[in-house]
DNA sequence: TTCGATGCAAAGATTTTGCATTTCC
DNA sequence: GGAAATGCAAAATCTTTGCATCGAA
């Protein structure tokens, strides 16, 4: 996990100018344990910003990504964005469907899959989805309705 | 796995007409042992049907994704559609990059797993990518450029 | 014959790009 | 001061919807 600091660090060694918005943009990935949408990062920076446009959203999101301190993951309801994992040793997530919230998973299946040896493994996504103490305890019955 | 009758079965028992594009549509998933992209869709029906629409392969493929007969996917570059794995035993899979094709995994990290208490399983996913055996054997370097 | 399926056009939704203006370093 | 970042507008994708026509049962 980044603190605010080393993300802007991280920025500004490649180049970039660290602005207002990239600060913000930075807090707020330094303060979420969890994945987010881009329409959900527009509207939290838009508070902010009051002429803020979607394609700055996207382009600070892309120049993250590109230099390591965001990882991008589809899900079956689009896009999101979260803090890169890298620096932690390899691991897997348990998501929240309601808050998008992550727990890490330390346990790898690669280690216990017998791979043909005609295929030629590339990566794998070993991905658990439910429901996290908080959101299961208030949503109860309701909790099938996520759509993560 | 579906055979092109079981596919359309399932459809007339659903009240659904079987037009020539819909049994198309059947044949090219039976024929098929892996991910599709509308495209791909598109494009291969476009053969056979010259005033063919993007609208109304969309709207098959969601009419079959209803009635069960396929499943979608989010990959990192889109959306892609496969017969659906129903019937079998549960079971992953491991996925070609290059061609999309897909071979069973019958181990399942979830017997291994140790999830806290706390946390509510819905679903999981793993899956393996990589290069299978005749996509692997023909790019060789250029393997690691694919990019599904 | 009748209602579902299709093609066409247009609308939505999401993401990207060009360019003038603003702002950081 | 100069280059990068931003906002605005518009384009590019991808997917869905309304409606008249066509076709399977």
């Amino acid at each position: 996990m980044h603190t605010v600091d080393e993300i802007v660090e991280i920025m500004a060694s490649q180049g970039l100018r660290i602005t207002d918005q990239r600060k913000t943009l930075a807090r707020l990935f330094a303060d979420t344990a969890g994945y987010l949408t881009p329409k959900a990062i527009y509207e939290y920076m838009g508070k902010s910003y009051s002429g803020l446009s979607f394609d700055t959203v996207y382009r600070n999101l892309r120049v993250m990504e590109e230099l390591g301190v965001l990882e991008q993951v589809m899900f079956e309801d689009g896009v999101k964005f979260k803090l890169h994992c890298k620096g932690h040793d390899h691991h897997h997530h348990m998501i929240c469907l309601q808050c998008g919230h992550t727990l890490p998973v330390t346990f790898c299946p690669m280690n216990e899959l017998d791979v043909p040896e005609k295929f030629q493994v590339v990566k794998h996504k070993f991905e658990v989805f439910g429901y996290c103490e908080q959101c299961g305890a208030q949503t109860g019955d309701e909790a099938s309705k996520g759509k993560l």
